[in-house]
DNA sequence: ACAAAAAACCTACTGCCTATCGGTTTTTAA
DNA sequence: TTAAAAACCGATAGGCAGTAGGTTTTTTGT
C-alpha cells in the first residue's frame, strides 16, 4: 500500500475529526497551499477504493470515517512493507519487532516490557468481558 | 523508499550471495523469467543510488553487497513508513511497537518478552566488549 | 414541479518511479 | 591494438498520486 502526501494529510484530518465530508476536508487541508475541492474528492475516493475510509450519504454529501485508527494503520503498513521480506512459516509482525528491537536501547527496551504487560491486562479484560 | 519487485529479489539475492557482479545476479534472476543483463545493471544501479548497496570494481566488473542486512533493512522501511504517522515527540520505532502490538496474542507477547531479553543480553556485551 | 445549487462522476494530463532494453563509450585483457 | 566485456546514456512503457475541467446526477428551496 503506497499512500501520497496529500493522502496521508487526509488521513490525519480524519483521525482528529470522527467524520467529514470532502467540502469539510478541503477546507481543512487548504488553507496555505492551494487545491481544489474535487483534488480532495478524488483523494478520499481513492482512500474509499482503498479500503482505508468508509462513507456513507448524510443529507446530501458523503460523509467519510477512517477504517482504521493511527495505530492500525502503522501495523496495517508494518505488516505491507516487511511481508516481502519475511520467509515462509515466519511470523511477520514478530520478525519486524525483532529487526527493530536490534536499534532499540535500555531504556526503549524497558518501554516496551511496559507496553506488554499493558497488552496482556488488554487481552485478560476482553477475557472476562466475554462472560 | 520504495523498492520494486525486481529491486526486492536483487536484495534478496545479494543477502544469499555476500556479493556478485551484474552478470551472476541476471543468471540468477533469470531462470524462468527474462529479463537482459541491462535491466538488472539498472537494478543494482538503481539499488546503489538508494544506498542500499555498495560496489567495488574487482578485475573487470562491479561487485555489489548488501549494505543492509535483512533486518535491518526492515527496519529501516519500517521506520520510513511509520515517521510520516509519529507525532513530535513520539518515538518512531516504539510506537511502531506499539501498534503492532495491539495485534498480538498472549503467546507472541511471549516470545516478544523473550526478543527484548535477547537484546538486553547483547546491550551488555556489547559494554563489556567496550573495555 | 422545477430550476438552481451542490455533489458525484468521468476523463485527462502531469510528474515521479520501476522495469526494460537498444545503442554507444569506456575499460579490460589476450 | 583490437575484440570482448562492462559501464553508461537515453528512451519507452506502465503504474500511481495529484490536480482539475467538464458533465451528469442528486438535492433542495421556492
Amino acid at each position: 500500500m503506497i499512500l501520497g502526501e496529500l493522502e496521508k494529510r487526509v488521513l490525519h484530518y480524519l483521525w482528529e475529526a470522527p467524520e467529514a465530508d470532502a467540502k469539510q476536508v478541503h477546507s481543512a487541508l487548504t488553507k496555505r497551499k492551494g487545491g481544489t475541492l474535487n483534488t480532495i474528492q478524488s483523494t478520499l475516493d481513492r482512500l474509499f477504493k482503498k479500503n482505508l475510509l468508509t462513507r456513507q450519504k448524510q443529507g446530501h454529501a458523503y460523509y467519510y470515517r477512517a477504517k482504521l485508527d493511527r495505530k492500525e494503520l502503522i501495523a496495517q503498513l508494518i505488516q505491507d512493507v516487511t511481508s516481502d521480506f519475511i520467509n515462509k512459516g515466519e511470523d511477520s509482525l514478530i520478525a519486524a519487532f525483532t529487526s527493530v528491537s536490534a536499534g532499540l536501547d535500555d531504556e526503549k527496551l524497558s518501554q516496551l516490557e511496559i507496553l506488554i504487560q499493558q497488552q496482556r491486562h488488554r487481552l485478560s479484560k476482553e477475557d472476562s468481558d466475554a462472560h
